[in-house]
Formats: structure tokens, C-alpha cells, sequence
DNA sequence: CTCGGTGCAAACTCTTTGCATTGAC
DNA sequence: GTCAATGCAAAGAGTTTGCACCGAG
């Protein structure tokens, strides 16, 4: 991700909208969904149009600016802001919270041994179970 | 996944639909959308309405029959039989096909390691990076 | 001034739901 | 015969697209 100077990514013009959306994904802690971005920026001085969010959003990951997930809980697409950082995610299987893991247990791993005919250049890796308050209150509600 | 001598899973009222969405699924060589599962069931004999495909998946994945996966490729979700493998996929970041990899990085890892906060009980991972054949191709048409 | 960005509406895809009929047990 | 499963229609969520107007450079 190339930046001017000032922290806009370089070669992007820079418009309210474009500036709210990278400011809420900024702010945020955990992977936002197009419509939580959209109503965290209706809270803001600057309305934005669901449709402009995609745009930006579609600009932002293929600048390099943000990332786009799909937890394979739902269907819907989170986004956030690249970091850099190599990370993953446990997503309780219970309450679907969304827990960040630091450490990649992949870190030591030399991806291109896997498989010789195909050359890996990234992964994703989702882990799974039950949160900390869930695996308290244990079985309960796991039928939901 | 309990089964009947049959090969037919127990406690399921055996319905031509539901035969022939398992035979699609045992005939499959990767994952198929839902959509793809009804087309290849009008292939043969007998028809199926897609929201019935989803009815019978739902049911299928409720008892273990088959499993469901989003890859962040796209939005839509796959199914596959549940052989109680454990295995991944490659995505091919240019063509999109889905290549299976048998090998697991983290098989020898106690998952229970990783957070002390969160009980991990599966993980998900996904490879991303280029087949054989785009590879060749090398970066042609990455523009898409 | 120019051209890309945005508001807005409408379309599109995938998935779910409601209800009457059908068919498995 | 009973009740769950299915056909079918229609709704719903998330996302994309088309077009005219607006505003950043």
C-alpha cells in the first residue's frame, strides 16, 4: 500500500465519501460488512450510498488499501484495512464472535512445498469453536 | 455419519430428490453450488426445484451427510459429501479452480494451543495462489 | 472545464419462506 | 391416513449496474 505524505493512498482521488469509508475502516476493530461501514459513516457529518461503499471498497482492496473476507459463517463479505500484518481469525461457532490470533501456525511453513503444480501466494486460515463465554455456559443454546 | 446397511442415511425419509441430490454428491469431484446440484439432477431423471436442493443440503448438513463451504472467492457456498477427510483447497487466484490439497500443515498441531480464550474444535484453510496452467500462462489476463 | 465519482433506482444472484399438494411410511 | 417433503411463487439479503448530475483536480 503506497501513501502520500498525508496518509491518502497515493494516485486516489480523494472525495468525502472515499475519505469516511477509510476512516471508519480506520476505527474499526474487527471486519466490517458494506452495511455496518455505510451506518457507521450515516453517524458521521457524511451520508454515503450503499452502492458507493461497494465502489470504494472494490477500489480500496484492488489498491491494496483494505482487505475483503468471507467467514464461511455467513455469506456476506467483511472488509478491513491492510495492515500488513499476517493474521487469522476464530469464529465461535455459538455466538459468532469474531476473535483475532496473532500467531500463524503456518508462519514456519513454506507454502510452495505443498503441492508442486500449484504455486501458493497467500492463505486464509479460519479456526473454529466456541468463544470463552460460550464454552462456559457450554452446551446451551448450541441448537439455535 | 450414521448409515444403514443401505448406504442410505438413518432416519431420513428416502425421497427421489434426496437420492438424487446424494448421487450428485457421491459422483462429484469437488464441491458444487446448489444451482450446479440441481442441473446435474435435470440431467438425469428426475427434476428438482432449487429451493428443495436447499432444503435437502440444509438437511443433509444438519446430519452430517454433506458439508458446506463459503470459499472467499465468491459468495455463494459449495457442498461436497462429508467423507470425514481432512483436507483443503487451492484457489486458483486467475481461473478460480478449486484444486483439492490432501496434505494438512496442521495436522500435527494440538489446536487447543493456539488461545487459551477460545476452544478450538476445527479450522478452515484455504490456499490461494496459481494452477499449473495459469501459471504457465503466467500474467496474462490477471487483469480479469 | 473535464472526467471520474456519486446519488439514486433498478436489476441480478443466491438463498429462504409460505402454502397447498403430493407421496413415503 | 398422517405428516413430512416437495413444487411453486414470492420475498429477502447482499451486491452490481446504468445513467444523469456533481464536484475534485
Amino acid at each position: 500500500m503506497k501513501e502520500t505524505p498525508s496518509g491518502w493512498p497515493a494516485g486516489l482521488k480523494k472525495t468525502k465519501q472515499r475519505q469516511c469509508v477509510l476512516s471508519v475502516l480506520e476505527q474499526a476493530e474487527k471486519p466490517l460488512s458494506a452495511m455496518e461501514i455505510a451506518s457507521l459513516i450515516g453517524k458521521e457529518d457524511c451520508t454515503i450510498w450503499l452502492s458507493t461503499v461497494y465502489r470504494v471498497l472494490e477500489l480500496f482492496v484492488k489498491e491494496n488499501v483494505a482487505v475483503k473476507t468471507v467467514l464461511s459463517d455467513s455469506e456476506k463479505a467483511f472488509y478491513e484495512l491492510n495492515r500488513n500484518e499476517h493474521k487469522h481469525y476464530a469464529v465461535c461457532l455459538n455466538c459468532h464472535k469474531v476473535v483475532k490470533i496473532d500467531s500463524c501456525p503456518l508462519k514456519d511453513l513454506a507454502p510452495q512445498q505443498i503441492d508442486e503444480d500449484f504455486q501458493i501466494t497467500g492463505h486464509k486460515l479460519e479456526m473454529y469453536g466456541y468463544c470463552k463465554d460460550c464454552k462456559e455456559k457450554d452446551g446451551a443454546a448450541k441448537e439455535k
